[in-house]
RNA sequence: GCGCCCUUCGUCUAUCGGUUAGGACACCAGAUUUUCAUUCUGGUAAGAGGGGUUCGACUCCCCUAGGGCGUACCA
């Protein structure tokens, strides 16, 4: 019986969850909830005080909600576990693993200088590092006392295989000088005490493997699992930054793409299941395997998350996309609904769905019932405004019984009458109707808002100027 | 500089030595259509380059090129 699976989400508060932390926190939350009893930890990387600040941790918990990425138990702050990080290093001392260095900055940078103009990698080598001396007054910081030989082997359930000569991994520092931990260290002491046993994180936490692998032998602590995934990188290939658009998650979710979309595009961002291209969060929970994850960096395509966020909008249940929508108009901090609002949206939702990509379309789409008369042309609707054709049609919608059936009878007549075409007819409606060019079906339009709220707006585009 | 990783249509990817190299997005053309969409049909488009191994390489190995990550008392 293997033990069961704990991932967790480590990010540092940076003031928002950034796009490709929330892809890792999807995959560690697939990999937790793919298995039974699987658990799925959240960790705040905020020893960095200068940094923290709590806003910044509410827009990951935030970010994390909103792509519905729930954790287990409570969110453990690594800043408040620097006693036990220290504890652990003082015993790496005891044991050996590990040994005070009281190297200034200086005599490093000197160091390293010399290494690299010697054509020597520029590994810090410290001289206490077999020091019996004992000057326990001055400053100094933990080292790991590394291997220098031999080779340190990470086996990767994304990357592989991967080999580093221990020769060109250095003797990484524990606690600074100031008894704070190092990330380094506080994360192989936390994920250890947190139990965790699949670590998935960034590959530009690849080398880092290697060194912390290190500090689990030194303290003989079990390895975990490993899984690095690739970055995602903005359009042109290079490193996703702010001038590529939208970093942090809440973005889009204020350009309106569901969660489900989200999920959807990310998952399969650099991730396979045969030739599925479009499912739900479900189906990645049932299908999610890291050793289908490519290895290669892949490139951020709205268009395709646009298409995605199309197809799950079209296919989602109504009274779901309009919880979706309320949520989101509440997120925009616009006004709520009214009640015969919703039940409009929830009769007319087929509508809505096929002409939309994202949640604002949607509710763009919706500006014929939303909006209020009277409804102003914009600059595409207005030539469109054939006022004696309208006045001529009045007449006859005046007279009609308001079905389906009828109004499509009538309307149709009126063209054929007219020797035009129905677009002829439909387009001038449209304008009237919506003040727009785009617009759901005139006839489904006028069965919606009814007869007399139909012909006043007719009325009020033939009364204008 | 050194170490590690990556490289299939424009993009995301399938292929786990033998395929006319498949799908999706995007794009183009056509059909349907009251606008816009949706839907349907068809099309353009790929193994970075060079060496090996093999009866046979996109697939395995090496080199080169390009890209990424790391090389902090940041995380």
């Amino acid at each position: 019986m293997s033990k069961p699976v704990i991932t967790r989400f480590a990010p540092s508060p940076t003031g928002y969850l950034h796009i490709g932390g929330a892809r890792t926190a999807l995959f560690n939350w697939l990999v937790a909830r793919h298995h039974h009893q699987g658990t799925f930890l959240l960790r705040i990387e905020d020893t960095d005080r200068e940094r923290y600040t709590p806003q910044a941790t509410e827009a990951i918990y935030a970010g994390l909600k909103w792509l519905g990425l729930d954790w287990d138990g409570e969110v453990v702050s690594q800043f408040s576990r620097i006693a036990r990080h220290a504890e652990v290093a003082m015993e790496m001392v005891e044991r050996g693993t590990a040994y005070r260095c009281y190297s200034t900055r200086e005599e490093i940078d000197a160091f390293r200088a010399a290494a690299k103009a010697a054509g020597k990698p520029p590994l810090f080598i410290s001289p206490w590092r077999d020091s019996t001396a004992k000057t326990p007054n001055a400053p100094h910081v933990i080292r790991l006392k590394a291997a220098r030989t031999g080779e340190t082997i990470v086996q990767d359930h994304v990357q592989g295989t991967i080999t580093f000569k221990n020769e060109t991994l250095d003797d990484l520092i524990l606690l600074r000088s100031d008894g704070v931990p190092t990330y380094m260290h506080a994360v192989v002491v936390d994920d250890h005490d947190m139990d965790v046993t699949h670590v998935i994180r960034g590959d530009d936490h690849l080398t880092n493997a290697a060194r912390q692998s290190l500090i689990y032998r030194a303290m003989d602590w079990d390895i975990p699992e490993f899984a690095h995934i690739p970055l995602i990188h903005g359009p042109d290939g290079a490193k996703l930054s702010k001038r590529h658009g939208a970093l942090g998650v809440e973005e889009y979710q204020a350009m309106g793409y569901p969660a489900e979309a989200m999920r959807n595009y990310l998952a399969r961002l650099g991730w396979s299941h045969g030739d599925d291209e479009f499912f739900t969060t479900a189906q990645a929970v049932k299908w999610f395997d890291l050793a289908a994850v490519g290895r290669s960096a892949s490139r951020f395509d709205f268009k395709r998350l646009e298409n995605l966020s199309g197809q799950h909008i079209r296919s989602m249940d109504n009274a779901k996309l309009l919880a979706e929508i309320e949520a989101y108009i509440a997120s925009q901090g616009k006004p709520a609904l009214t009640a015969p609002q919703r039940v409009t949206f929830l009769n007319v939702m087929h509508s809505l769905k096929e002409r939309s990509r994202t949640l604002p379309e949607v509710i763009d789409m919706a500006h014929y019932f939303l909006g209020q008369r009277p409804f102003t042309p914009d600059e595409k609707a207005a030539p469109q405004l054939d006022r004696p054709l309208l006045q001529r049609i009045i007449l006859r919608l005046q007279a009609t019984d308001w079905d389906a059936h009828n109004l499509g009878e009538v309307v149709r007549e009126f063209a054929e009458s007219e020797a035009l075409k129905l677009g002829a007819v439909a387009q001038p409606l449209r304008a009237a109707l919506t003040g727009r060019t785009i617009s759901p079906s005139v006839f489904d339009i006028m069965l919606t808002i009814g007869r007399e709220e139909t012909l006043a707006r007719l009325n009020d585009a033939i009364a204008r100027n």
